[in-house]
RNA sequence: GCACCCAUAGCUCAGCUGGAUAGAGCGCUGCCCUCCGAAGGCAGAGGCCAGAGGUUCGAAUCCUCUUGGGUGCGCCA
């Protein structure tokens, strides 16, 4: 239950009784309303603008709507008390056993606790990650592909049916240069001595075992033959070995993308052309010659007609060119017929991540999935992730992408294991720079978020083992426990503690309206924060401990309460991605 | 030159889509603990939310401008 939601419902049914008893006018717009845990705990546990909002459309001041609307509050059962406060705000203090009761809530809804249904069953298209199959996935990737799965599964859980994509981007001439690498190691593979790999090919020893591949499945055919008997298969089997370890590297991550979507077979099926010929028909597309961007001169620039695609008519700054001079598709028609296949799959709302770095490109993806959809009803979300900068102990990391040892995914996730590192690249905004120490990130301390969270509910599943060593016979199941006589749980710490596990349906809910993952962290954290600080209490006051020898009653209780608050940590660490411990090590 | 992103405590960052006296961690100061309920605890100081206007009952949040950083800018993907 959404405890929100829920007083929300109730706020809403005074109204319409207080209308009805001509105090207030009727039918009046509750849309503004909000109904929000105060920011001062002295303020109550839920506060409400309603006077606020409604004050213009019932021609009545703030105080006096308030004053009315909280005397129907006052007789509302959970409801403990109600005050008027400021300018017209009511705040609520809810009753403990409201409060209880939501212990149990979360026992019975086990890991379905605050599953929302938001998004209405309707379809969203995630992609991401989506780099070009030319080697070996890099830490600058990392980012965004934790970013985009954590999104997805936040979707999930709000109710949309959610597809997690990857577009490979297979079809530019990066991918001639893989065939042509590989070629060089294919020859290696038959033991020629190819020397230093020349300028412009890639270096990476990743290579070498697609040598050998080349080498078993086409045996010497294309040694010295000419470089077009052999490219195009070349291509073929060094991107797939490619996207073969793109899937292993994503997979060592937790992540495992159901569509694969190859950007070559748009060039093949002519499904590029369709689309181009689809927006033609809207009358979007024209021939014609555009201006050089001003203030910075490209050296060879030169007017030249082209296909464009009236990008202006839907809100970017220049129209965006379709064709190559070589008559070739651009990157950006190929991915106008993706979006355009996306939205025919049935997938209205589309998100697409990214690095900051194609910020530029914002503008025109969304201009073209609103001119191609029907209506302009499609809608792009594109979420930018920006620079993950690597540390050592405080030192910043050198790497050289000359050599070809530049850091990889799997260097990351070998040494600190995928669930730090999902966690981490989570505790910033996507849009915000973010510092990834190899040190600091291990470290078990409080300074570390992971850590704290994992601690938690470690602590957590400690304490039950010991209180079945305490109690013979104890049933520590969630359905037992859920029977608990919860009214025991009445300090203050623990209806406290209660009070911010009772948020997390809200913070989901907005979580996933926002398209914020990272929010999730940062509430875990305030989570794991109660929990410590009620079990630091225990240290001072041995009547606060989860385990009292001889009542076996409260005890109970306890486990119950923090049983719960395991229940939405683990379910909080699911949409993350991050596996929850039951014990440190 | 243009577009987009960013600017919050000394440092690193949150701030629930416009709510009340702006929060956390680190660092700093002062107390407490040395207990395997180990991988510390409690409290305190610290702010013109870059600056200036505007929108309204109400702005860190929305709009405009300025300053200062980042990214990008026709046939790369």
């Amino acid at each position: 239950m959404n405890v929100f939601s829920y007083f929300r419902t109730v706020i809403e049914d005074c109204l319409t009784a207080l209308a009805k008893a001509g105090d207030l006018p009727g039918g009046m717009d509750c849309s503004a309303l909000s109904v929000e845990p105060p920011r001062d705990a002295s303020h109550g546990d839920i506060a409400t603008n309603a006077a606020l909002v409604l004050s213009k459309q019932a021609k009545m001041k703030p105080r006096d709507i308030a004053e009315k609307l909280a005397e129907a509050l006052r007789s509302v059962d959970a409801v403990e008390s109600v005050d008027v406060a400021g300018p017209g705000f009511i705040n609520l203090s809810i009753s403990d056993s409201f409060w209880q009761k939501q212990v149990q809530e979360v026992l019975k809804a086990g890991k379905n606790y605050g599953d929302s249904s938001l998004g209405k069953g309707e379809k969203v298209n995630v992609e991401y990650v989506s780099a070009n199959p030319t080697g070996p996935l890099h830490v600058g990737h990392v980012r965004g592909a934790v970013f985009g799965d954590a999104l997805a599964n936040l979707l999930s859980k709000a109710g949309y049916e959610v597809a997690k994509e990857y577009y490979i981007n297979d079809a530019g001439s990066q991918i001639d240069t893989l065939a042509r690498s590989a070629h060089l190691r294919y020859q290696e593979a038959h033991g020629r001595d190819i020397g230093e790999i020349p300028e412009g090919l890639y270096p990476g020893d990743y290579l070498v075992a697609v040598g050998e591949g080349l080498k078993a499945e086409f045996g010497d055919q294309y040694l010295d033959a000419p470089e077009e008997d052999w490219l195009l298969k070349f291509k073929e089997f060094a991107s797939s070995a490619m996207m073969d370890l793109v899937r292993e590297d994503l997979k060592a991550l937790g992540i495992e993308q159901e569509v694969f979507f190859s950007e070559r077979t748009l060039h093949e099926s002519g499904r590029i052309g369709e689309a181009i010929e689809h927006l033609r028909s809207k009358g979007h597309i024209y021939e014609g010659v555009l201006e050089p961007p001003k203030g910075m001169k490209p050296e060879d620039w030169e007017p030249r007609e082209q296909t464009l695609f009236r990008a202006t008519a839907f809100g970017d700054d220049v129209d965006r060119p379709l064709q190559k001079s070589n008559g070739d598709y651009t990157y950006f028609a190929a991915d106008i017929a993706y979006h355009h296949d996306k939205y025919l799959r049935g997938f209205k709302h589309m998100i697409d991540i990214w690095g900051a770095d194609h910020a530029g490109y914002v503008k025109r993806m969304q201009s073209a999935v609103k001119a191609i959809t029907d209506g302009g009803e499609g809608d792009l979300d594109i979420r930018l992730c920006q620079l993950v900068r690597l540390f050592r102990n405080g030192e910043p990391f050198k790497m050289s992408k000359r050599a070809g040892n530049f850091v990889t995914l799997r260097d990351v996730v070998d040494e600190v294991g995928p669930d730090v590192t999902r966690f981490i690249m989570l505790t910033r905004k996507n849009d915000a720079p973010l510092d990834f120490d190899f040190a600091k990130v291990t470290e078990q301390s409080k300074d570390n978020p992971v850590f704290y969270v994992q601690y938690a509910h470690a602590r957590i599943c400690s304490v039950l083992r010991k209180a079945m060593e305490a109690f013979d016979g104890l049933d520590t199941a969630d359905a037992a426990l859920s029977n608990a006589k919860l009214s025991l749980l009445s300090d203050a710490s623990e209806i406290s503690m209660i009070r911010q596990m009772a948020l997390w349906p809200r913070l989901l809910e907005s979580a996933a309206e926002a398209h914020e993952p990272h929010r999730i962290a940062f509430y875990l954290y305030d989570l794991a924060s109660e929990f410590h600080s009620f079990w630091n209490k225990g240290n001072d006051n041995p009547s606060l401990r989860f385990v009292i020898d001889g009542d076996e009653e409260l005890t109970y209780a306890r486990l119950a309460l923090i049983r719960a608050i395991a229940i939405v940590i683990a379910s909080g660490l699911d949409v993350l991605g991050v596996v929850p411990v039951e014990e440190m090590r």
